[in-house]
DNA sequence: CGCGTCCAATACCCTTTCGATCTGAGCCGG
DNA sequence: CCGGCTCAGATCGAAAGGGTATTGGACGCG
């Protein structure tokens, strides 16, 4: 599991749809397919439902979207209180 | 910044070792002082101090540290309440 | 009924990243 | 001094990651 893979499903989630998550993470489609496919994978259950319109968050999805909301965040208080406390 | 870096830097953080960190997560030093070196880079501050007998932690460590170990904590959670949802 | 549209998934290529090995430099103890 | 630590640097091969182009399925509209 990589940050990258958390970012990317967050915003798949939250756009329920995997175009408009790239467009806004400036990346294109199928990686964001890709990574999100292998987050399931390793995760070992489906976090999401394919429907013809887009991605629909599956229990399990919701359940691990809450944690990963919470660890970009701390990710990004560890570095502003690791630069604050380095200069 | 990834998980393995966090990982990285907290197993050097703790045996104040770079190459006993290495023996621990099996992998070679010269990955794990690059990766450390990233990280400081990325973070805009060092957050070791080198010595010919191994790496002491300076302030910005410390408080990076504590976060650290952290967001280890919080993705590990993350995967197990997934993994139940999701079976 | 097609046909155009919108969606995710796949195939393929290319660049970048990452780790392993080997080597070097600095310091300390015997 | 010399032998044994330490971390850092160079180089190489493998793996991962993203981009483009394309496929395939589902819907809606004429």
């Amino acid at each position: 599991m990589s940050l990258a893979q958390i970012r990317y499903f967050v915003a798949v989630a939250e756009e329920r749809n995997v175009g408009r998550a790239a467009r806004r993470l400036h990346v294109a489609q199928p990686p964001i397919s890709r990574q999100i496919r292998s987050l399931e994978e390793e995760l070992g259950s489906p976090l999401f439902r394919r429907t013809p319109r887009g991605m629909d968050l599956l229990p399990a999805g919701e359940v691990f979207l809450e944690h990963a909301r919470g660890i970009l965040v701390a990710v990004e208080v560890a570095t502003d209180a690791t630069r604050r406390a380095g200069s």
